[in-house]
DNA sequence: ACACAATCTGCAACCATTGTTAGAAATAAA
DNA sequence: TTTATTTCTAACAATGGTTGCAGATTGTGT
């Protein structure tokens, strides 16, 4: 992820403002591995600025993903999760017990041809790979 | 999928009970390609049964999936999707315009094994593949 | 046919997320 | 620096999908 200086860059070159909240926010993503939730995201800015409300982090986490400067996943924990590693092409691994996202390095079959059908234009691919982690498959 | 006939002796394998709104679910589902939702579901079922309840067919989804029976996906439409092909493995691409899902017929990168932390026990992997389907493409 | 347990319906509650709006704050212009 | 303009924020309400609940209803084994 860029850093929050280049982040505060970004917004200014859209003609967005920069805010203290903002800021926060990029704070908070910067080489964050965890693919936090918006909420998560929340708690940790509201821990140095309490008034920050849980709107605002959302609207920030939509303008970054709009601007492609972070992704947003579904993985099916009930809530979205934001990934601020657009860098590296990835997928992800998630422990269907507790929940955690890792990120995986793998190569997705690359030549999907064969049954795309004709005139389909593909935009990206998403892998998830779904079990438990060691520490969930040690509990029973 | 299986027959409206075969799950009906499946959910009395359960100890479920055999009730026209859970048939009238089956055979919504049987054969059916295109990834219903919940309420796609419904529709179909009150054509026939206009007194069955949204909630009646969450059940009935619900209860299916945990059975393995189908299988439930969450590809960001907003909604959750219902699978009734759970024989064959595949993956699903998925018009980011109109929300369409098919089924995918892909190998995906047997060999997870490198970057999958020890200890982490795989239990599926699914691949979503987004883009625009023709009628999407053509219309702007 | 009976009785009991399981199921159905309708509605309320829930959660994650988005819409709205008045007031506050950041930038641009002077 | 002061003002003017434009954008943001916070709070709250509203939404959409899904699940919890209570009482009426209906399969099922006897």
């Amino acid at each position: 992820m860029r850093t929050p200086a280049e982040l505060t860059e970004r917004f200014r070159a859209q003609g967005l403002k920069i805010t203290p909240q903002r800021v926060a926010v990029f704070d908070a993503l910067h080489d964050n591995p965890t693919h936090p939730t918006a909420e998560s995201v929340h708690s940790a800015v509201v821990a140095r600025m309490p008034t920050v409300s849980l709107r605002t982090v959302y609207q920030t986490l939509n303008d970054l993903a709009e601007m492609g400067e972070i992704s947003r996943l579904e993985v099916g924990t009930g809530s979205a999760r934001f990934d601020p590693n657009v860098e590296e092409r990835h997928h992800h691994l998630v422990c269907e017990s507790c929940g955690m996202v890792r990120d995986l390095h793998v190569e997705v079959a690359p030549e999907l041809g064969d049954d795309v059908p004709e005139g389909f234009e593909v935009v990206g691919a998403e892998l998830v790979v779904r079990g438990r982690c060691r520490s969930c498959a040690d509990k029973d």
